[in-house]
DNA sequence: ATTTATGCAAATCCTTTGCAAATCT
DNA sequence: AGATTTGCAAAGGATTTGCATAAAT
């Protein structure tokens, strides 16, 4: 699957495999089964996870191969190297979610619930070049994250109860 | 020492050990010299630190008492119920700062040296207050953090070296 | 052969918790 | 006495690391 998407200024045509295959090339780094069946994993869905979700899920979906914890965890810090994710700190755990091919964006963070919404601002980088300017400091990114209650968790929906109590 | 700030609508009069106090009353809680001691020295500067940061520091200083570990943790999380401090999380594990009598700010944060440097942006409140309503979500704060080098980083400071050799 | 990667277990870092002793009210 | 707090040490969760083995070049 090839998607093409203006990204930081790079037209870009490569899955996410060819673009990592080409990122350790430049490395001298190998590629294994391993990071091909995270990669595939990752790029699977478009979602938020930590690596232990990640890990979870790649055992209990019964995939041909199995990945290391160590390996995983060394694995995500080479695609978020490689740009292929974003990494947010988020109640004392990484979170990941992509960034290869996929547009800039900043997320509502749901306090009741703990999901993540997404958003996009183009004023968010304005403020971004503005302040960096004034400050003579070279931004290389940004993560704004507002944090509340969403709507669905705002709705005040009753507590389930038995029947004969209502 | 009394300060006096405009501060989410509430005009703001007390001391940090003041406002402390109230709040602990009004939870039926009591304050200690622990309690005491730790805000007196969180108070004495403004400046960001995390909780290994500030242990050692109370240790050092050479302080008349002593504080240990759980406690200092368990204290610095009251102090942000109490919204003395405000919390975030970077690199792993959560940082402090002045909230109380401070006004809201973002911050630039050096990739080189670790630096945090503030600045305030109204922008940001409005684009956070439009971004709520449009996905009505009940905003309750933010975080906003730029990335990049600092100018005092940037700025090419050639490596010290032996004179003989320049 | 030589380099790089994996998996395991141990180690580390930050933070929390159980519990008995100490301290308020 | 009754409730809250402390300190210590142990426990926890997330992530990293040392090292021997396995795989790739």
């Amino acid at each position: 699957m090839s998607q093409s998407f203006a990204l930081e200024n790079v037209e870009v045509s490569l899955s996410p495999q060819q673009r990592f295959e080409e990122f350790l090339r430049s490395r001298g780094k190998r590629n294994t089964p391993q990071r091909r069946l995270i990669l595939d994993q990752v790029f699977a869905r478009h979602d938020h996870f930590d690596a232990e979700d990640l890990l979870a899920h790649l055992r209990e979906s019964g995939v041909a191969g199995k990945v290391s914890r160590a390996s995983l965890y060394r694995t995500l810090k080479q695609f978020v190297d490689a740009g292929l994710l974003r990494q947010m700190n988020l109640g004392g755990r990484a979170i990941y979610e992509h960034d290869y091919g996929y547009p800039q964006h900043d997320h509502l963070h749901c306090q009741k619930c703990e999901k993540l919404i997404e958003f996009s601002s183009d004023e968010v980088k304005s403020i971004r070049e503005a302040v960096a300017r004034e400050h003579q400091f070279r931004a290389q990114g940004h993560r704004l994250i507002i944090f509340g209650v969403c709507s669905a968790c705002a709705r005040p929906k009753r507590q389930k109860r038995p029947l004969d109590l209502v």
